[in-house]
This record gives C-alpha cells, sequence and structure tokens, in this order.
DNA sequence: GGCGCGTCGGCAACGGGTTGCCATGTATTG
DNA sequence: CAATACATGGCAACCCGTTGCCGACGCGCC
C-alpha cells in the first residue's frame, strides 16, 4: 500500500537541475519559461538535465511569482440539466487549448450557493465564466470587478455577455406555430431569476405583438422536468392549444403531466422547448424545441475569458449573439387537424394513469 | 469598464496587518492559523485590524509552504453521459463539506486523454477520484503512488475503491427476466476498456449459469444512444428475446432502434438497463433497469479520499460495495403474451420508419 | 531566592519559481 | 578602431504565508 503521508523522494527543483547542468537557476527557469531569453544549446542541455533528473516544473511555485494560477472557474445553475454538459465541454475545450484547468462549480439553482462558491473560488482563479448564473446584476458586477468575469446567457452592461438569439428563437417558434393556425400561445415561465426567463417572455409578447397572436404566462416553475408536471397541472385549469415552455426539461414534463391527464400532443396542445437537449429526441412525441449552439456558447465565453486574462481590454458593448434554429419534431401539429369535429380540445380520452414505478 | 490589467490596489498581506497591529508577521499568520498558538486578546486584535484593512489570506501562498492546494480532482468518463451529474454532485458536496475544491475532468471516453489530465492536473491537485476510469490498471496504479487516489466503478488490488452490487444488480435483471418467462438473454456490451462491463458480463454468465438461462454478448458498441442504436442493427440479425444493455443509454438506443424496425417493446423484446438515469423514466416505453446510488458514490469516494489525504492509510482491502435495486418499467415483460399465437416474435408489424428531423 | 515550566511572540529559513537589472562578451556599424 | 547594439547568464529581490526554534517573561513551588 503506497503512503502518501510521508514522500522519501524530495521533489526535485530548479536548483538541482541548475547545479547538475551548471548554470544558475534563472537560467533554468528561463529555459522553461522564456527559451528565447537562453542560448538554444544551453536551453538544450537543461532540458536534458531536467529530463534525466525528473524535473517537473511546480505550477503552484509558479503561480505565486506570476499570479496566475491558470485557472477559471465555470459556474453552471444546475449539472442535473443536460444543458450543460456540452457547453461544459466547449469551455474545457477551449481552456485546455489555452493551457487552462476548469473549476467546475454547480450552483444547484442556488442564488446564495453561487456567490459563496465564487466568493470562495475566486481567490485561486484567474477569470470566472458565470453560465446561467442566477445572482444579480450587481453581484456579478462586483465580482467583475476583481477579476475577469465572462457572463453567458445573460446580458448585463459593462461586463463581457455571450447570450444565444432569444428573440430570433422565439420568433421562429412563434412563426412555427402561427402557420399551424395556433393564435394563442401560453408561456411557461421558469425561474424569475433567470435571464432568459424574462427576455423570452418579453420577445414572445413582441413577436406576439407583431403576428396578432395572443399570449399569456403561467408560472413560474422549477425549470425541471418535475417542474413541467406541475405546470401542466395549472394549464389544466387554463387549458391552451399552444404553449412555449422556458426549456425542454420543463417542456418534457409537460409532455408527460399532460399525457397522464389524457391530452393528446400535439392533438390538443402542440408544444414547445428550448435548448435541444438530448432527451427531446427521447420523449414521445418528440420535442420540437428551440436548439442553441451549446459547445460554441461554452467555447467563445471561455476564449474571451481567456483574451482578457491575457490582458485584452474585454469586449463590454454588445453582447457576442450566437444563432439559434428550430428544430421541429412531432410535439407541435396544425390545430384542430379535423375542422369539421367540433369536440373541444380538453376532452379527455383514454386517461392513463401514470402506472406507479415498481421498486425493488 | 474594469481594468484587469493591473489592478491598482494591492493585495493587503500578512506583513501590512502585522505593521498596523504592531505584531510580527508570524503572529498574525498564526492568529488565522493557529490561533491557540497566540493571546487571545493578541489575536483579536490581529483579526480586527485584518478586518479593517481588508485582508484576505492567500490560499495560493498557504499552498506552497503547506504543500495542500485543497483541490482534488474528479475524472468522469464522460460529461455527456448523465450518470455522472449525480456523482459530481455527491463528490462536490463532501468536497466542499472538507473545505475542498473540486477539479472536474471529462476523459471523453479516451484513454489517452483521461492519463493527459490527470498528468497535467495531479501536481496541482491533493488527491484524484477516477470515476469509471478507461486507464490500464498499471496507469492507475502508477498514479495512485504519487497521490491519494480513490477509484469509483471499478476494482482494483491495492488501490481504494467503491463500487456498487454489480453481482447482485445482475441477478436481480437476471431472476426479473426469467420470471417472465425468458430462457436466453443477450449482453450488449458497452467498452472494453470499462470495468463495470466486464464484471457485469462475468456476472450475467454465472447467473445464467445458476438459473438456467442462456446467455450470449454482442458488442462492444459506444456506451451512448448511438451505440445502441448500432447495437440494435446487429441485434436484427441475431434475434432475442431479452436484452440486458451495458448502461441505460445503450438500452435507449436499443428501444429507438428496434422501435424504428418495427420491433415491438417489450412485446417482442425485453430490455433491462444500467444505471436508471433521468431519461429511463421518459423514455417510452420506460427502461427497466438496475439503479445504483450516483449520489452516494460520489460522496462516498469522495469522503474516503479526504481522509487519505488527511494521513489515514487508505482502506484497500476489498473494495467498499454500494447497494443498487432493480427499477421495473415497462421495457420488459412476459415473453410470448398470447401462448397461443404462433407468431414469431420478429415479424415486422407497424414498419414505422424513424421520421425525419427537420432542421430550420 | 532559585528553579522549572508554560505561554507568547519574534526571527529566520523555508517552499519553488520569476524577473528586473546589471555585467560580460560578441557582433554590428560608422 | 571606437562606439553602440545585442545576446546571454548571474545576482538578488520578490511572491506570501508557514513553522521550527529560541528567548523573554510570568507564575507556582520547594
Amino acid at each position: 500500500m503506497p503512503d502518501h503521508t510521508r514522500p522519501p523522494d524530495k521533489r526535485v527543483t530548479i536548483y538541482d537541475v541548475a547545479v547538475e547542468a551548471d548554470v544558475s537557476p534563472s537560467t533554468v527557469s528561463r529555459a522553461f519559461s522564456r527559451p528565447s531569453r537562453v542560448n538554444s544549446e544551453t536551453a538544450e542541455r537543461v532540458r536534458q538535465v531536467a529530463e534525466r533528473l525528473g524535473y517537473r516544473t511546480s505550477p503552484l511555485a509558479r503561480t505565486l511569482s506570476t499570479a496566475r494560477t491558470h485557472m477559471i472557474a465555470l459556474v453552471i445553475a444546475d449539472i442535473t440539466n443536460p444543458v450543460y454538459a456540452e457547453i461544459v465541454r466547449g469551455a474545457q475545450e477551449a481552456a485546455s487549448d489555452g493551457a487552462y484547468t476548469t473549476v467546475l462549480i454547480d450552483a444547484q439553482e442556488s442564488d446564495r450557493r453561487e456567490r459563496e462558491a465564487v466568493e470562495r473560488t475566486m481567490s485561486t482563479v484567474d477569470g470566472i465564466v458565470l453560465a446561467s448564473s442566477r445572482m444579480s446584476d450587481s453581484a456579478i458586477r462586483m465580482f467583475a470587478k476583481q477579476r475577469p468575469v465572462v457572463v453567458l446567457n445573460r446580458a448585463i452592461a459593462d461586463v463581457p455577455c455571450v447570450v444565444t438569439d432569444n428573440p430570433r428563437g422565439v420568433r421562429r417558434a412563434v412563426e412555427h406555430l402561427g402557420e399551424l393556425g395556433h393564435d394563442h400561445i401560453t408561456y411557461v415561465a421558469g425561474p424569475e431569476a433567470s435571464w432568459p426567463n424574462g427576455i423570452r417572455w418579453r420577445s414572445l409578447l413582441e413577436a406576439g405583438m407583431e403576428l396578432e397572436i395572443k399570449v399569456r404566462q403561467i408560472g413560474p416553475f422549477s425549470p425541471t422536468i418535475a417542474g413541467g408536471e406541475r405546470a401542466a397541472e395549472e394549464l389544466c385549469a387554463r387549458p391552451a392549444t399552444a404553449v412555449l415552455a422556458f426549456n425542454d426539461q420543463m417542456a418534457i414534463g409537460l409532455i408527460r403531466g399532460l399525457g397522464q391527464r389524457g391530452v393528446d400532443i400535439p392533438g390538443d396542445v402542440s408544444i414547445v422547448g428550448f435548448d435541444n437537449i438530448v432527451a427531446a429526441d427521447i420523449v414521445t412525441p418528440g420535442l420540437t424545441t428551440v436548439a442553441a449552439p451549446l459547445y460554441a456558447e461554452g467555447s467563445a465565453a471561455t476564449r474571451h475569458l481567456l483574451t482578457m486574462i491575457e490582458g485584452a481590454p474585454g469586449h463590454t458593448g454588445r453582447p457576442m449573439v450566437l444563432p439559434v434554429r428550430l428544430v421541429v419534431r412531432h410535439s407541435t401539429a396544425a390545430r384542430n387537424p379535423s375542422p369539421g369535429r367540433a369536440r373541444p380540445p380538453w376532452v379527455r380520452r383514454r386517461p392513463t394513469p401514470h402506472p406507479a414505478t415498481r421498486l425493488w
């Protein structure tokens, strides 16, 4: 069994290498950190010796003198939400391309947790990407004063932001529903602290205005499947034929919740989500949704952060806007498919109660 | 716009506090790191001054002298796989309880990436949790010699391990299928480098032996939905009535792939997965699966790692085994539901080709 | 009064690179 | 050939806490 309490082998330092290569420690240091600053032959010799001795540069020590940890924090609202998986991938890839390490922080949809975690981590990282932050604008600005910060999925004045084209996404969804004959759309709201939630609703208001489609809102609900199921309950009290959900998880919850109450999707109700998570393609019927370039989001935000860390000013003018697209599946359909039929949309047929899951 | 290039306010150090409080820097240091070592009045005064000056202890500097970064690495095979979300949560919670920060590393199912990432990160962290590592035993042992390591979902001699009770899980699944009248089970294999894949197959062999159920294996396939869809193709060439898939993602791929080919689940084929990911409850039919206590896995592994970091020897005897349970949903059913009917199970009816997803 | 012990604070040596500045030597230029 | 420029390497300070060791001081006890 390995004994970690007292490693017998002392660490090899630049001083050891310096002695062995018969140069000064500074030369060893430069041979690695600024090779151009030292004669190439000398550098080569130093490298050879270092190799032979098994020298590994200590990032910690480097950190202390350069005040760069080469780490960035990536804060996400909820690791359980699959949207973040691709964002994380994009961010990690960009970070690792720049030789940075990513510290992932899961805020668990809590303002407080998020703030505490960021406070705790801030001094250890060179910069922060806030993906779907639930913190207040002022809190974010405060952090942005102390460290480079890039905000994802949210627009805040004076802080660099990367967002997706929510207005256009909503517009596409509304157009799509409009073409299918829907003249009322119900927005099922997500967390109030979520910036996309706000802009999606506002965009819907606007699009409804232009396209002469009536809109209303219910919620807020938790941005999860369970939240969608709760929304389904409420929706039963105030029926609708077309629903735009804050995100795919809620949309899936709606599909399930309504399905259990005998509502036919898309026959009775058309549902559109946001994010295009994997499950949107798994649920029955497949979910029509506004897809965002998740990987690109994480990657763009992180790359921008890295340039800021390297000293660039940080583009705080207009946020960077990433394009979206509407993925049409089978949760949306023409209103009243059989026009002659006078059946009200919410008549309950085949009320299949959700079969209890048998646990072993 | 904040200027991060040259913060005008220099950092407050113990030296600043020392001058102001009229004590030596060591006293300031001790006032924070070993309060018992200093007079309580002095400590209080120091703390007041520190507060007034806005002193914050620098974790980086502390790190250099104590050789403790208070960070641990958590390596997962694929962040896209939802199983890891709960594991990450458990690990993060445990880490943060111990005042440790977690660095998440996504190996993207690649042995090489994983090894490189661990090598890169190793010197910066106090310990490592390898969740579902794809590296070789010897590579893992090598890392374990240099840093405390806990392995999750895998058993390796001389390295502390946390695993779930795969044999029992398989056994339950086989019993369940057996009770439904199945006498053949096909195992759809996942990555060969995956330890659970191996043990699940061996457990299946054994359970089959005892319960007089014939077993066979196809694969390996990628442990993803796409992998499951490919497996469905191959399965068509060699039909089966009961399938045990390496994990839920593959099982879902199977359900979809077979569904597209007109195979009825569970009428023609019963399918059981592993992990009980959220999507298992979303897919139609709901997936019967072997559920593991994911949160507890991450938490237990991390807690054990922390004790090792604090100097405990690291329990390398038998791996810690966590219980599993079978969650029965609707992807499993009795074989030949209408016994009188002589129709071969693989007759294709209602061949619903997967409708092409329209992209906008 | 003398001695031993416990408490408390300071000194100084780390930990392991980084870098501004200077000295030396060589190359380039007028 | 003198003057200047550039390449290269070393010195020493610095980053910011931590900790082993020592000395000063106060107290209790014999």
